[in-house]
RNA sequence: GGGCGCAUAGCUCAGUUGGUUAGAGCGCGUCGCUGAUAACGACGAGGUCUGAAGUUCGAAUCUUCAUGCGCCCA
């Protein structure tokens, strides 16, 4: 038998509950070694960082996360998840920092970095419960106790070999980058960091002349707002397609060069008056050579000649005008000044100039700025003197030399260090390490061709573009908890080599260094192993050079981008090639991953370029990274939108709050405005994802995720919206159910008793072993109805789950249990209600009710888990360990491309929209349902399904309550006609004369068209001199009720009720009116459903009494009353009501 | 500044290859139903589909431009 249940449950409770049974029962590992032998489902994990909070963006990617796996598992899949976490990189250090009150890398290395390295590895799992609570609570299945970890030595190995790998195929190397420097600091700031300290300051804005060599008394007018980076100019750079024009300044007698849609901004604000004496486009100004403003560089290089690689010549290496497409005319003077050492696209300028000449002849890169932001030796009139505090003397030296024209301030936005907002940062560059990404960009294109991407634009978008435009990869990183740069430098001859793993470090000749990590680990044996591949401890492992001897290799001090080793975790995270060589290749490449949209730049990045670089190139022979077919490493990937917050403030925006009500308790109806925007954990505006599984529980938030949008659009975290969900889709669906279960404890049904088994799975074909289940066709038309529905839902999700649609996929099951609940199980209470248990209409109902429930219940489960489990435990519960203790261990429900009825589908659909129209009809003409009236009028624009209708009328007559329906054909009495074109049919071929003939069919008799084409089948109209013909599927009827009548209308279909009340029909509503307020008395009396009782009533008069007398074998029957008095019960409270506009007294006694 | 995306009812969102009364849920209002009841049904109010121009017999849908917002990158 099924366990009773309560009708409004807690779901959060029932969760815990849930929860409870699949860590007992370790349902995940079952789940899994059901589907030991069947084809693989893989996905990979995008490691999060444990050395922050989650919140509720999270809970999005680990609910899609979970989503996806288990649908796929229970479609027979062996899809195994395993977890990952990301442990390196500067949050970690900053977390750290924090904690011990240090900023810069001097403070650190002064605190030690061997402690400090100690603390990162200890702080990366500050929030590792929080971590792995949220995991678990929402459901997500996710193999956490053996997860991989970026920072043990295994990870550490794997991504040493990947490097080994490129640095062998020569596609590492060192270069510069142009970085955001904290001078005081001496370290870099990642771009995060940089967007912390914007501020709006005051800075020089200056026009200078970079006087012509060749043209004397002619100068480029060049604007900058940094001065102090003029003694270190290399280039002049021009847009190749502006318009620029030579001016000439009467006062001073000189020509001024700048973009000619700025020479009015410049003259106005110099307070000169120029006249254009020609005008060029930027393109005719390449190649002219000036004087830079400082001779520091120009006086030895400025009349260097090299070589072109294009064998063209020769040309001056710098002090030019190049062309450049970044330059704009927003501000300044459309003449850029190139100082390379302070711009990354500078700096791009230089790296292409250099490639013009042949290697090693092109410009140098100059920089006359040591890394603590002085100038050296290089500028000696500045040595020594801060960068900004230069500018002023600069400014001076340039007026004094007459160079300057114009002297500005300008208020703008510049960056200054978050931990230290007084020092500004400036551009600098550093030496770096790069990996030529740039080799791989077509066969990085290729392989992003191939994924699907969800949303599809991605691919050819924000992805696609991002790889049109790659850049190599600068991978070093000048910090302390990272994987260390496995490179070995020769200290004699520079020359290099990398290491592939801790044993072949340990196997060079001349190997010193290792006891350092030996007596860190003797002082503290609790330090993990893992420690050893990390700085200090593999700085100090060095090794006889091979390059020269008595040399020795030391290690180069840098470790790599974390993002690298999230990239690398398809092969890293099974320690591969060096570990589980066979794992690797059977779970290589994943079918799916998903995460948030940021990370288009970095997770997705660095996936594809890695495995790009690493199994892409069709030249390789290494086994280990032997070429595979794109795409790879992941075949789709669902990129979700972000996560908004939503929350109320007051209007003067002082206060803030969670909840609208809360919001306007506080400050009143008028007091409030609504917020969307950013969650901010400083701003505090949103809840914490605990407060919602306590509150509605895990199923409610997935459901909310999944149901309301698109995943790849940005969603509102909002707490109405997914307490929403609960009466939407988890309590309708719990409503059935639980309908279910209290009319099959008063019948006593129970699927179980008597079934001869074999039972697993509860589908149609082990549940029809059972004698008492009947073939589906000799069934009602209403249980072949749901069934149908059932199997169209089926197909439905499945089609869609398979295409990665969840919304659909929600949409479809929504639909289900709004077809199943409005209108299966109201119109089959009666057969439920029915007294005689063995009737053969109700066994079927329970029988189709119950296959409805359990199919939906493996279908909803991947989408609420909870929810699902927990109606399958009860509902299969009664097979006694006959069937599948989860509902987790099925198999999803196959589509069944027999099962359905479109015809029955289509009719039952026409039918519901007549009992909609009729009672929309009742409510006009204030007539209640429960007065029966004795005929409705039916009249349809289309008559095809009109027998069906006639032959199927018991269910509207019921759902309408009246006497008889009858289809009229003649029904010109109450309605008229409008004839339309078929646009969709017609369009296309009579094109522009669908106007006119939709003139043509709106003013001419509808009667006659019917008429015309009822006896002939086609329509002649005489359109603009042309003869068209048109047949039944050419023309759209649309109905029309004439005015006066109780009637309600659709395009193809008016109701018109019988409105004439006779006097049986009046005492038939009264006897209705008073079933109604005794059922209500039982409720109140809190009789049980099969409870008999004894009622007596006080106060009737005339139609009251006679409708009694008329109808008391009814009454009694529907209220289950053994007897029926007009006198008060004694020993009974009586209770006051109002029948049929009389107020009498009501006795009711539980006689059971 | 560049790239990508979004803009439809008070709110959250659907809207198939362009087809002529633009939908759903929630909220609001009115009414109903009442042994599934924290459920359910009906009706109503609420839309210049961000704006402009174009293509077309026909545009929320296609094109161009503009505006606003978001993200990423500068």
């Amino acid at each position: 038998m099924f366990t009773a249940v309560p009708a409004s449950p807690s779901f959060p409770e029932l969760e815990k509950a849930i929860l409870e049974f699949w860590r007992e029962q370790r349902i995940y590992e079952q789940s899994l070694s059901r589907r030991a032998d069947a084809p693989r489902f893989i996905f990979y994990e995008g490691p999060p960082t444990a050395n922050g909070l989650p919140h509720p963006g999270h809970c999005l990617t680990r609910a899609i996360k979970d989503l996806f796996p288990r649908y796929r598992t229970m479609r027979g899949f062996l899809c195994e998840r395993k977890a990952g976490w990301d442990t390196h990189g500067l949050p970690v250090e900053v977390e750290v920092c924090k904690e011990l009150g240090i900023h810069s890398k001097e403070e650190i290395e002064r605190f030690g970095v061997e402690p400090f390295i100690q603390k990162c590895q200890q702080s990366v799992w500050r929030y590792m419960q929080e971590w792995e609570r949220l995991t678990e609570r929402i459901g997500f299945w996710l193999q956490l106790d053996d997860a991989y970890v970026t920072y043990h030595q295994s990870y550490v190995e794997s991504v040493w070999w990947s490097l080994k790998n490129l640095f062998e195929r020569d596609l590492l190397y060192q270069g510069h980058k142009i970085v955001w420097w904290w001078a005081q600091g001496g370290t870099a700031l990642s771009s995060g960091e940089v967007g912390l300290g914007y501020k709006d300051v005051a800075d020089p804005s200056i026009y200078v002349r970079f006087p012509l060599r060749d043209q004397p008394g002619t100068s480029l007018l060049v604007w900058t707002t940094t001065p102090w980076t003029l003694p270190s100019n290399q280039f002049a750079a021009v847009h190749p397609e502006l318009e620029y024009s030579v001016v000439h300044d009467a006062v001073s007698d000189e020509r001024l060069i700048l973009a000619s849609s700025l020479v009015e901004t410049v003259a106005t604000k110099a307070r000169r008056s120029w006249t254009v004496e020609s005008t060029m486009r930027g393109s005719e100004l390449v190649g002219q050579r000036y004087r830079p403003p400082f001779d520091y560089y120009y006086r030895e290089q400025g009349e260097q000649l090299s070589r072109l690689s294009d064998g063209s010549g020769t040309q001056h290496i710098a002090w030019r005008v190049c062309a450049a497409d970044f330059v704009t005319i927003d501000n300044g003077t459309g003449v850029v000044h190139e100082a390379p050492a302070f711009g990354e696209v500078d700096f791009q300028l230089l790296i292409n100039e250099q490639a013009r000449f042949l290697p090693g002849e092109g410009p140098p890169l100059i920089c006359a700025v040591a890394a603590d932001g002085t100038f050296t030796a290089e500028a000696p009139d500045y040595q020594g003197h801060w960068v900004k505090d230069a500018d002023k003397e600069i400014i001076r030296e340039l007026k004094t030399r007459g160079l300057l024209l114009l002297q500005d301030q300008i208020v703008h936005s510049y960056p200054f260090c978050w931990r230290a907002d007084n020092d500004p940062l400036i551009q600098y560059p550093r030496r770096s390490w790069f990996i030529r990404t740039t080799q791989f960009r077509q066969r990085m294109l290729d392989n992003n061709h191939r994924v699907q991407w969800l949303p599809e634009h991605i691919r050819d978008g924000r992805f696609g573009n991002f790889l049109e435009s790659n850049i190599d990869w600068a991978l070093s990183r000048e910090r302390y908890w990272g994987t260390p740069l496995p490179i070995w430098v020769c200290e004699e001859t520079g020359r290099m080599e990398a290491i592939g793993s801790y044993a072949e470090l340990l196997n060079k000749p001349g190997l010193r260094g290792t006891e350092v990590w030996a007596e860190a680990k003797t002082k503290n044996p609790a330090l993990p192993d893992d420690l050893k591949v990390h700085k200090p401890y593999i700085d100090a492992v060095n090794y006889d050079s091979p390059f020269a001897g008595g040399a020795r290799m030391r290690r180069v001090p840098e470790v790599i981008d974390c993002w690298y080793d999230s990239g690398a975790m398809p092969f890293a995270q099974w320690g591969y090639p060096h570990r589980n060589f066979e794992q690797f290749s059977k779970l290589f490449p994943a079918d799916f991953i998903s995460e948030a949209l940021d990370q288009t730049r970095g997770w997705f990045y660095s996936l594809m370029a890695i495995s790009t670089m690493l199994f892409g190139d069709e030249s390789r022979q290494d086994p280990a990274s032997e070429p595979r077919p794109f795409p790879h490493p992941f075949g789709t990937c669902i990129v979700l939108g972000l996560m908004l917050a939503e929350w109320w403030e007051s209007k003067d925006g002082r206060q803030r709050f969670l909840s609208e009500d809360e919001a306007k308790q506080a400050c009143g109806e008028g007091g409030v405005v609504r917020k969307v925007g950013k969650m901010s954990k400083q701003l505090r505006n949103y809840r914490s994802p605990n407060e919602i599984f306590d509150a509605y529980g895990a199923d409610a938030l997935r459901w909310y995720f999944f149901a309301n949008q698109a995943p790849w659009n940005s969603i509102l975290y909002s707490e109405r919206a997914i307490r929403e969900s609960i009466p939407e889709y988890l309590l309708r669906l719990w409503n059935c159910y639980s309908f279910f279960l209290i009319y099959a404890a008063i019948d006593g049904f129970d699927p179980a008793e008597g079934h001869p088994g074999p039972i697993e799975q509860l589908n149609a074909s082990e549940l029809a072993a059972h004698p008492d289940y009947r073939p589906v066709p000799q069934r009602s038309e209403l249980d072949r109805w749901i069934l149908g529905e059932l199997r169209r839902t089926c197909r439905n999700v499945v089609r869609q789950m398979d295409a990665y649609d969840n919304y659909g996929a929600c949409s479809s099951l929504h639909a289900f249990v709004d077809a199943l609940s409005n209108w299966y199980v109201r119109r089959s209470r009666d057969r439920f209600w029915a007294s005689d248990k063995s009737d053969r209409g109700k066994r079927d109902a329970y029988w189709t009710l119950y296959e409805c429930l359990v199919t939906l219940v493996k279908l909803t489960a991947p989408f609420t888990p909870f929810l699902a489990e927990s109606l399958w435990r009860n509902l299969a519960g009664t097979f006694a360990g006959r069937a599948q203790a989860s509902v987790h261990l099925c198999d999803y429900p196959v589509p069944d491309n027999d099962g359905f009825d479109r015809l029955l589908s289509e009719r039952m659909e026409l039918l519901r929209s007549i009992a909609s129209l009729g009672r929309s009809a009742r409510m006009d003409n204030k007539l209640k349902v429960r007065q029966p009236l004795a005929n409705v009028e039916v009249i349809l624009s289309d008559t095809q399904h009109q027998a069906w209708l006639e032959a199927h009328g018991e269910l509207l007559r019921e759902e309408l309550n009246v006497k008889q329906i009858e289809y009229t054909r003649e029904a010109e009495k109450y309605i008229q006609y409008q004839v339309q074109p078929n646009f969709k049919r017609l369009g296309p071929r009579i094109g522009k004369h669908l106007p006119a003939v939709k003139a043509a069919l709106l003013q001419g008799d509808p009667a006659r068209f019917m008429t015309e084409l009822q006896q002939t089948g086609l329509l002649r109209l005489e359109v603009a001199g042309q003869s068209i013909e048109l047949d039944r599927e050419d023309i759209q009827v649309r109905l029309e009720a004439r005015p006066g009548w109780a009637a309600a209308q659709s395009p193809g279909c008016v109701v018109v009720l019988s409105t004439d009340l006779t006097p049986d029909l009046i005492r038939e509503g009264i006897a209705a009116d008073l079933i109604r307020s005794i059922q209500e008395r039982r409720k109140e009396l809190a009789c049980r459903y099969t409870d008999r009782i004894a009622v007596g009533i006080v106060g009737a008069t005339g139609e009251l009494t006679a409708a009694i007398e008329q109808f008391r074998d009814v009454i009694c029957q529907e209220t289950l009353a053994h007897s029926l008095s007009l006198a008060p019960i004694a020993g009974v409270e009586g209770s006051e009501r109002e029948i049929a506009e009389q107020s009498i007294t009501l006795f009711v006694r539980n006689v059971a």
